[in-house]
DNA sequence: CCACGTACACCC
DNA sequence: AAACGGGTGTACGTGG
């Protein structure tokens, strides 16, 4: 029993009312309270970012010369880097930098495909290609980040995001106006936007995420050995697959990873290492992820290509159906069993009763009946997944209320796995130890939950 | 002029 | 048909 909430092996509406109603202090806290940003700063980004874009728009401009894009009713207007449709009849009828490479089309076959993952394979074949590229991505940040953020802070330099409980089919939250949720962080340019959000004056920000946290709800839903004892003795999950699957040790491979991180590797070190993590652990990583979200040999395949893996589609199938589920067999059995659920009942639910509907999956077409399938397949996951975090956020609230009586401590931000507080000085250490506990012990199952802290000036920092 | 759909990009 | 689950926001293009 937490809080009121308990397991259940059944749908309970009642169960997620109140795990639901648990969390809800602690939204109107991140509410009220609101994230301190550094909005000089955020400015400044804006500069870089224009002088990035002018100079990407001038070698354009230089490069297409009196070009001008020729529009459905035959006459012709200036150049937009931002229209997908000029870029299609630019890159791909004008310079036809793809040669005899075929180029997918928009699925109502407007036009080619122009997004990033299109043009870069051609990034060497005209030099606008990257300058097109580059536009695009700064752009991006710009107009959702930098510009706009500063727009929507308060008095104080705060700014104050809704969090939505009612939106997610799986029980996350979402967060919008503006969405502190999907703030940069791939990116080295993306990721200074994240310097802005600042703590408070003699102030740190704390952040604990949950481990691995889809991986363990799945160990512990399927009890399969191999996931059980990887969480057990805290091995890295993606390693342990990728030496199951090609025959290698682990502590070997562990201890190579380590002397790659401590910079004492020999160069023969180096290069054993670059191939394992290319070519071994990286595709093991990719079905880890894709797996619970029932993803196809075909979407393995298209993934590792990104990541510069071009695998045939043999291999991709063999690595999930023979390779991945021989070393988690009981992780197979698992998902079949929540699939054979969808399928019957056309509906699955979470370890706290929380309800998916799947009409879909009772559909007369195939193709809509799997993707109903797909959906509800990592319900049961992402839904006890956050059953885990919105616990812990319940049991949060009062500690946090109590502290804040002698000094600053304030929650600000959940995003799915991760919780952001806000506290004094003199206290980080302690919100730092006791949001982490509290984040591990939430909920116990039949392996321990791994949550840890960073305490840090800004976001970038955490 | 506004509302909406599409395509794309950002996050976990 | 689509091919990987869950979200939000923006620019562009179109149609009322």
């Amino acid at each position: 029993m937490y809080g009121g909430v308990e397991f259940r092996d059944y749908p309970d509406a009642d169960n997620i009312g109140i795990m639901d109603h648990g969390c809800l202090p602690m939204i109107a806290d991140m509410h009220k309270y609101g994230i301190r940003i550094d909005v000089p700063f955020l400015q400044s980004l804006s500069q870089r970012i224009a002088a990035i874009k002018e100079d990407n728009e001038t070698i354009v401009g230089a490069l297409i010369g009196n070009y001008q894009y020729r529009n459905s009713k035959g006459s012709y207007e200036p150049f937009k880097i931002g229209s997908r449709d000029h870029l299609s009849q630019l890159l791909f009828e004008e310079l036809k930098i793809q040669g005899d490479t075929p180029i997918p089309r928009t699925p109502k076959d407007k036009r080619y495909e122009v997004s990033e993952e299109i043009l870069e394979p051609f990034r060497e074949s005209h030099p606008i290609v990257p300058e097109i590229i580059e536009w695009h991505s700064v752009e991006k940040l710009r107009n959702t980040y930098t510009d706009t953020l500063p727009l929507m802070v308060d008095s104080d330099s705060r700014l104050h995001t809704s969090f939505n409980a009612t939106v997610a089919a799986t029980g996350r939250l979402s967060s919008s106006y503006p969405n502190l949720q999907n703030i940069p962080v791939r990116t080295k340019l993306g990721k200074e936007i994240r310097r802005a959000f600042i703590a408070g004056q003699n102030m740190a920000l704390v952040s604990s995420d949950l481990a691995q946290i889809e991986m363990v709800w799945a160990a512990h839903r399927s009890q399969d050995p191999t996931m059980l004892s990887v969480f057990r003795k805290g091995e890295d999950i993606h390693t342990r697959t990728t030496c199951n699957v090609f025959g290698l040790d682990y502590p070997e491979m562990a201890a190579l990873i380590k002397s790659v991180d401590d910079k004492t590797a020999t160069p023969d070190q180096l290069s054993r290492y670059a191939y394992f993590k290319q070519f071994q652990r990286l595709p093991c990583k990719t079905v880890g992820f894709g797996v619970l979200y029932g993803q196809t040999p075909e979407g393995l395949q298209s993934s590792l290509a990104s990541d510069g893996v071009h695998w045939p589609i043999e291999r991709c199938t063999k690595l999930i159906n023979v390779e991945f589920f021989g070393v988690y067999p009981g992780l197979l059995r698992m998902l079949e069993r929540d699939w054979a659920t969808v399928k019957r009942y056309a509906l699955c639910w979470d370890e706290f009763g929380r309800v998916r509907l799947v009409p879909e999956a009772k559909s007369v077409l195939r193709h809509i009946r799997e993707e109903g399938v797909r959906k509800a397949g990592n319900h049961p996951e992402q839904a006890s997944a956050q059953g885990n975090i919105k616990l812990a956020m319940a049991e949060l609230t009062d500690i946090y209320r109590r502290m804040n009586r002698s000094a600053p401590c304030r929650p600000l931000l959940q995003i799915h796995d991760q919780l952001i507080t806000e506290a004094h000085r003199s206290i980080t250490q302690d919100v730092a130890d006791i949001q982490a506990e509290i984040l591990r012990n939430a909920v116990i199952l039949s392996i321990p939950i791994n949550a840890s802290s960073d305490i840090g000036n800004c976001w970038a920092e955490l």
